[in-house]
DNA sequence: CTAAATCAAATGTCAGACTTTTAAATGTCT
DNA sequence: AGACATTTAAAAGTCTGACATTTGATTTAG
């Protein structure tokens, strides 16, 4: 636990990253607990403010979790699923909105991810994951439904479809991806037309899922894919007729 | 920008929580400049050393950048690519390290994952890919290289394969996928035999790409898959054995 | 023996000073 | 006027020391 005088990043990041090692290297193990706040600032020669700032980055990454009171202080956390969920919808989120990704070029990576466990998710799912996504179909033939509402209950059947797959790796991947795409998707308004088309394809999958029909599944959601894009492309065309007439 | 009196949670989180939420939505854009430390801890009505830790919190996660001097501050940052792949390993690594998920479930994600940019991929790739996957290949192929090197050829080719789909999000969400089960398969010692049979898979692999036959990469890659759980299978199975022999 | 009071250790917060970096403003010389 | 040096001011980075709060452990009173 050393740290490089010379360098030109802060103090806080260098601690912040000798700690991270530890804990990546599997040095530091789940549950143990870090030095405390004092103990850290004389091993690393620093001040207890710049100690408490390289802990600050550490738990804003989930890697460690403090607890305050006598037997209290800084523990390597277990980095759960939904811990995980949560920064790489983040991370997902702002990628798309800060990086200018078109709206095809996430829609492509979302359905190829979606496809890939197309075939797992038929020879797997349970009678649960298929009731939520008869769930969410009928909820998205009900007239009156916002665009957000429907577009939520989308995320809520492509999620259940992804989870089907059983396997929590694929989840915590395609998660980040599905709703990440969202902020995307409620750009689009629905007309009642394409709600139509698209609770009817959301129905057949349902149908191929549940008979674990693969290849129809895969075919039903490349139709799908490519169905969104022209929808997209169709909406964006509209938005920029009208904005080069103002 | 408001903060909740009575909440359990840090001052710093809910600070740092209150400026992500006006980044993620929009309200903060891309190099705007948050107010001085100063000025924020009057806004928020904390100390300084409490905004700072909330900074920092927002800097662990490629949120902001800081700038010291006269014109210095702290700036909301684009989040990149590489600051996406590298946050995206660590959290992917983490995750399986910590949450003990079995070799054959991360291996099952992996290979779903890149199978589902196969068909983009032999569809897109380009002269650049294709040499890649080739000199990888031809590493891999050399007598005496170690375990560690063969697995980083064995990612570096597999990258190229990912990249090849010419999905920048497709890239970034595989990284942490491929990048993540390294130190899994850094456990397996590949036998000169199974060297082999992988560096002939692989050659097929570029060949199929090359021949831009999408059908033919899907099989070969689902071959990899297979040929690679078996491989890790014998090997945990040999070292259980030899465990419960001590 | 149990329950209440006390204690001690740890994180959380604050205030204020000083250091370092950086760019802009100012001044000076040619 | 323009080029170069100097000063200045603003901002983050760091340090010190204090106090508040939380919380489990210890002690004490009944």
């Amino acid at each position: 636990m050393k740290i490089d005088p010379d360098s030109t990043t802060d103090l806080s990041a260098q601690i912040a990253k000798s700690i991270r090692d530890a804990i990546m290297s599997g040095d530091l193990r789940v549950d143990d607990r870090l030095p405390s706040e004092t103990e850290l600032s004389e091993q690393f020669a620093v001040s207890r403010s710049t100690v408490r700032e390289a802990l600050k980055r550490l738990g804003a990454q989930s890697l460690i979790r403090t607890q305050r009171g006598a037997t209290g202080g800084a523990f390597v956390n277990r980095l759960t699923y939904p811990d995980a969920y949560g920064q790489q919808i983040t991370t997902a989120t702002l990628l798309l909105s800060m990086n200018a990704v078109s709206f095809s070029t996430a829609c492509e990576a979302r359905y190829a991810l979606e496809r890939a466990c197309a075939p797992l998710s038929t020879a797997r799912r349970t009678a649960d994951h298929l009731a939520t996504m008869r769930a969410e179909t009928h909820r998205q033939a009900q007239p009156g439904l916002t665009d957000e509402a429907f577009c939520a209950s989308d995320v809520a059947f492509h999620r259940a479809l992804v989870d089907a797959a059983g396997n929590p790796v694929l989840s915590y991947q395609l998660a980040g991806a599905v709703e990440a795409m969202q902020p995307l998707m409620n750009m689009i308004t629905f007309t009642a037309r394409s709600r139509e088309r698209i609770v009817a394809l959301h129905s057949q999958i349902a149908d191929a899922v549940e008979a674990q029909d693969a290849l129809q599944t895969d075919q039903l959601l490349d139709a799908l894919a490519v169905y969104t894009n022209e929808l997209a492309q169709s909406v964006f065309q509209a938005r920029q007729r009208a904005q080069t007439k103002d």
